[in-house]
DNA sequence: ACGAATTCTAGAATAATTCTAATCTGAGAA
DNA sequence: TTCTCAGATTAGAATTATTCTAGAATTCGT
């Protein structure tokens, strides 16, 4: 019974890659257990890497983290330049991002009421709306 | 009489650097009437050095964009990883992003009505809020 | 266990950006 | 105008994040 807790998340973990048509590799399953075993997070390749240390190379890092992506179990966000975060939380949400630490925070999608957006521009269609709000430095 | 446009033009892309507190160099004049010369423009480090070719170093480039960012007379956006743009709209407003093209287009502060949003953090301020709507590929 | 396709890896390569140290220049003082 | 020097520019090296390459290893259906 000890580790049964672990052993259903690992289970749980490897039955996510299957289902998005991931080979469960060693170190896939690694850095899934990383990501999803608990709580929603955002991780950048080397803060990923770093936790993994010792078991893969960074370049699988990369793949993985690009893999997941593809496959909607990640998603990438782009705000900081020059380094690029995955969000385990794949729903519609929105992020409080901390100038000061470079650290972001999700924000449920229902704190943030839109009343009213522009149309999209000729021949394009909306496919996200992202929020980010931004706390003083 | 011909070239009174572009003279006055000048006049005002000197007196912007001045009441800026920057230095109008040679080269930050070149960069700051391709910038602010015409309408609202968003620029990478890369396209603005192509323009401007041959008169500057890329280095100058990037000290200018950066001291003009500090300055209030840019912003810095980041939203694709790997490559910053400047925008020379400096009032709060929002924008499209194609993600076909890579490209960015603004979107005026009132067509986008934010009807409630989220208490800062503990200790924190909000600084600005920023909605990028995003184009599908 | 076997074979084919996929994945992993180290290290090289690339891209955007920043740094360094030497040189130059704008603007106020003389 | 000329002098001076803090601040600006430059070429090239260095750094950082990321991607590529090509060979070795692994997964999985049979």
């Amino acid at each position: 019974m000890r580790s049964s807790g672990s052993l259903s998340r690992d289970t749980n973990v490897l039955n996510r890659l299957r289902a998005a048509g991931l080979r469960p590799t060693r170190q896939r399953l690694a850095l899934a257990k990383l990501l999803f075993a608990h709580g929603p997070r955002h991780v950048t390749a080397e803060s990923l890497f770093n936790e993994a240390r010792g078991n893969l190379s960074l370049a699988t890092v990369y793949n993985a983290l690009h893999d997941f992506t593809e496959k909607g179990l990640l998603r990438e966000i782009s705000i900081k330049s020059g380094q690029s975060y995955f969000d385990t939380n794949t729903t519609a949400h929105h992020h409080f991002y901390f100038e000061k630490t470079g650290k972001l925070q999700d924000v449920p999608l229902e704190s943030v009421q839109i009343s009213s957006l522009p149309e999209a521009p000729m021949g394009e269609t909306i496919s996200r709306v992202e929020v980010v709000i931004r706390l003083a430095r």
